[in-house]
DNA sequence: GTAAATGCAAAGAATTTGCTAGCCC
DNA sequence: GGGCTAGCAAATTCTTTGCATTTAC
């Protein structure tokens, strides 16, 4: 877990996180992994899943969405992208927007730092939730 | 705080919680602003806090900034702003870049739903940070 | 006067951590 | 074999909530 010293063992238990987080586009919270993992390998903890996660987020493989005071929710998908956040539903979904590496650049000049990534989101309501309330509303 | 039946009414602890917000840019967590407010008026409770933040945020007066698996922070400048995170120290920044509203269309018509805002994070190393670092790679 | 907001405290929920045993390198 | 990890459960921590009382309008 500690990354600087030491070294990171492979486990199956992380492997297996792993896997699960990478064939989903969902954006699972923790308890979702977790009920994902048990179901090849019943004996794991949500300690564990938690451990892992963190691990795989700092080590790169993961990306870590926190979205309001709600559960944090992890993305599998290693290659920068953005996302969509539907307010009415909390569903998640990946953009095709390319990514604007050029702001990191931008932004370090501007506060003199460093800046390694950044995080774009959008919020809104997503086709079907709007198709919802326009049905409602014709019919009010 | 259901805004959209009833109305809200004005209280001392609102307007505390809302000036004090106001008047730093530190983008502080509930527990900062309760012991803030708790300096004019010691009997305020943490549960009033985190009731008006949340109504505040509803109305558009506060931004919430979930950040990792950390604490909830809040910013008092309504004005559509982004943000740069020290991954170091943890401070947060606000950042001169224009809003980039045309975004928020793009990303509609992609999804074909509505968009209404998005927030944008750049995370790195500040500049005091870096000094810190580069300071201590001499040393060594 | 009445509904909304506060204070207080207890409940809730997500995540972290301590410890012992086990597995990877 | 040594140390990182897992498993299990207790502990933390942040946030929410119920209820009686107070307060704004």
């Amino acid at each position: 877990m500690v990354t600087t010293k030491g070294f990171v063992r492979k486990t199956k238990q992380r492997g297996a996180i792993l896997r699960v987080l990478q064939s989903t586009d969902t954006h699972p919270t923790a308890d979702w992994v977790y009920q994902e993992v048990r179901k090849e390998m019943p004996n794991v903890s949500l300690g564990t899943i938690y451990r892992n996660l963190k691990t795989l987020v700092e080590m790169g493989e993961v990306q870590e969405l926190s979205y309001g005071s709600g559960y944090t929710r992890y993305d599998g998908k290693a290659h920068d992208h953005y996302h969509f956040v539907c307010e009415q539903c909390g569903r998640i979904e990946d953009l095709e927007i390319e990514c604007m590496a050029e702001l990191d650049r931008e932004v370090a000049r501007e506060i003199g730092g460093k800046v390694f990534r950044h995080r774009l989101e959008f919020y809104g309501t997503c086709s079907e939730c709007l198709a919802e309330v326009q049905a409602a509303a014709r019919e009010a």
